[in-house]
DNA sequence: AAAAATGATTGATCTATGTTAAGAAAAAAC
DNA sequence: GTTTTTTCTTAACATAGATCAATCATTTTT
């Protein structure tokens, strides 16, 4: 049930079988079906969580409603809306599911009790905002300095499975171009190889 | 001389006399002429900085070699590569002064000490940390979701002595566009009003 | 299996921004 | 206060990606 988060967090720091159980007893799970939301943009977000299998994806909708995806995350991944978590402000951001998908929850209270309970969390999920912030800077560096073609070429690069389980129409989302944009640079890509 | 950081600090945390006093020794001035870098691409940034007077620049070259601005920083802004700072790996942004500027350091081991002796220091950086992320999130949202026309308007809005202080073609490195396109958007806009 | 809904492709056309190159204007240096 | 350097503007042309509209393919529902 709690092996794949385990594995995750033992990446960052080392518990006590003890604590681990203890840390277990603020976990709720949560199963999503395809495209139901775990936030809506507005709402607060009051948890983090773990993704233990499926998949979902971080948007918002700009000015002329258009939809921008901030990232996918898949098993393994922690997702949330971190302003929102932290500021107690509506979220700026949705998050929806994209398979049928399972998710750890901690609610943001439980959150301070784990830290004040096992201080070695603070350490976790400092390091984990810390990433996220870096991984969000990556990206963005990424998006200003690559062509559309580039960018679509370094996500299958990273997640090579993606043209599997998620639809076109929501990667062009991530690339900032329309799914014609997509399809179009598909084809140029085909028939370079 | 710290009546300006001073100030600063006071809108998120109050310390007594003695508490800003001891801070106060843990801190370096450093005077930087126009285009002098604070940080260069690659060095490792071991210092938080104050602006106390003048304007800097945070930038990156992306792989085609061209420059894109992550934000400016006035008077009464912090500045540093975050990044680095964080992680201790080489800093991914240069930070390069735009006129004759004053900036207050604060060396990362004495950053360590503060936290230490006065733990309010905490939730202080911590709270600056918090903002320049959801800052970023904003400022890539906006340039996802707003034309550069729209994006312009916004930054002449937020800074509107910024045509004053920072040439066009770093306001345009900002925005994501080149010097010629700006150009053109500044005409078109003069004509619509 | 048929119908309906969803997702992907294609073509024609349009638009914002890039590129190149030349001058004009402003600021800095002498 | 000329000269030199830096910054800004303009024009002609090129291009990536958007838009609109139609069609084709695939899944889902009935």
């Amino acid at each position: 049930m709690f092996d794949q988060i385990k594995a995750n967090i033992d990446k960052k720091i080392s518990l006590t079988e003890e604590e681990f159980q203890r840390f277990t007893s603020f976990l709720k799970t949560k199963k999503l079906r395809k495209k139901q939301h775990l936030l809506f943009e507005g709402d607060k977000c009051d948890f983090t969580g773990f993704v233990n299998e499926g998949c979902l994806r971080t948007y918002f909708l700009d000015n002329h409603a258009k939809e921008h995806i901030i990232n996918f995350s898949f098993e393994d991944w922690w997702v949330g809306d971190l302003y929102s978590l932290l500021t107690g402000n509506p979220a700026i951001y949705a998050i929806e599911a994209l398979e049928e998908t399972e998710v750890i929850l901690i609610g943001k209270d439980d959150l301070e009790n784990i830290y004040h309970e096992i201080p070695k969390f603070e350490r976790f999920f400092r390091i984990l905002t810390q990433n996220a912030y870096i991984a969000f800077q990556r990206r963005v560096m990424d998006n200003f300095s690559q062509t559309a073609e580039e960018n679509y070429q370094a996500l299958l690069k990273k997640f090579p499975f993606i043209t599997q389980r998620v639809p076109q129409y929501h990667i062009a989302a991530y690339l900032g171009i329309t799914p014609e944009s997509l399809s179009r640079i598909r084809k140029d890509l085909a028939h370079k190889q």
